[in-house]
DNA sequence: GTGTTGCAGGTGTGATCACAAAAATGGCTT
DNA sequence: AAGCCATTTTTGTGATCACACCTGCAACAC
């Protein structure tokens, strides 16, 4: 019995908050691709019954975050090359626009902000922390797409993110590199230069560069 | 070993068939923006309960193609200019791309099919048919980005039409124009040339034509 | 006339149950 | 040992219900 009222400043929705936690965990790189997961592990999880965890699995599997069997059974998705390539092919349309247009917004602090969360990102991967990386990555990218007051645009990139979150766990995961992100400092110089031709080449590279660490 | 997991003729879930008919009206324009609808009246006119209703409702916010309110009633969306800006240019951005991968593949067939297709369209702008419009324009579009072969970028241009369908509907309908598609004759010729930086000017070119009627 | 209040119907949310189908299990035969 | 079949357990699906809240709407006070 629900005796505890919800006013709209408090608690959201149980369903809500369930897939919020999900979303975030999936684009981050908490979940491996195929992991398997239950509607009642889910509920029970959260303490709550299957409802709510069945309304943020059908949320996620419409974003592409979740995948069904043919039997309904919900699994992180497994993707195949091709589709981690047309992924990637998004990733460069969708962010090099968004980069575009939010360099004549971008000022000094936001420019500061990134060098703050580069040096984060520099120390994940100094530590092979794959999670770290994955968060902090996504972080930058995200504080210099909000500059461009495109929240369509946004929310599609991160639609891939999520899509590509349980597979770029499992391939920073094997990775052994120790080298800091070149290309993000390269994005840095070209927004301070102004340089929009630069800035598109150096997210296009930061994307695509993913993308060849799996043909290896 | 699972020898028949699900037979042909085996019906769906009813969840998943209230889905896709409702995707399907949305995204050709069957619904006004700003509708209001209800789980039990879905359910209802399903012949269902609530609970199939809510998941397939669930599906259909996770893709944007139906809004909550802050007090969880359920409605299509009404987009303000900027959005609308916005998902066309996403529109051009992805269009462009998988119209440029289809045209190595493009051959005579197609090509025919195309303009086949096209005279569905001019029939239905004589007609002054938005609804058909809009879907024969769908399908001119759907027709060629099949070829291709990039499914997760054909996904996503289907997202940003079904956020665009009841807004797509409130425009043409209210449109007076009689003059049949320019632009898709455009299209066909590039594709039958070969001619790539045509096909993307055209392709943008009949995209971003719908953004200006709004301006008016 | 205009604003307010109270009430009744409707709405989404979440819990619980019944059911069918799919996996997992365990015992049996070969 | 390995493969196979029957049984049990687990899982998703859909129906139904209780509940809190929102929305209209009508009656009322000023």
């Amino acid at each position: 019995m629900n005796l505890n009222p919800r006013p709209a400043d408090a608690a959201p929705a149980a369903h809500d908050r369930i897939y919020r936690t999900l979303r975030t965990r999936i684009m981050q790189g908490d979940l491996s691709p195929g992991q398997p997961m239950t509607l009642r592990g889910i509920g029970r999880d959260y303490g709550v019954s299957m409802t709510p965890a069945r309304e943020a699995v059908r949320r996620l599997v419409a974003e592409g975050a979740l995948t069904l069997s043919s039997s309904g059974r919900i699994s992180t998705p497994e993707l195949s090359n091709e589709r981690i390539e047309e992924l990637a092919a998004l990733r460069a349309l969708i962010e090099v626009e968004l980069a575009s247009r939010a360099l004549p917004r971008a000022h000094m602090a936001l420019i500061e902000r990134l060098q703050t969360i580069n040096t984060a990102v520099a120390e994940a991967v100094a530590h092979r922390d794959a999670v770290s990386y994955i968060r902090t990555n996504l972080e930058f990218h995200r504080t210099l797409y909000l500059r461009a007051q495109a929240p369509a645009m946004l929310a599609m990139a991160e639609t891939v993110w999520l899509q590509l979150g349980p597979t770029m766990r499992a391939l920073y995961g094997k990775l052994r590199k120790t080298e800091p992100p070149q290309f993000h400092r390269l994005i840095i110089a070209a927004l301070r230069a102004g340089d929009e031709p630069g800035l598109r080449l150096a997210v296009r590279s930061d994307v695509t560069q993913g993308l060849r660490m799996l043909a290896s």
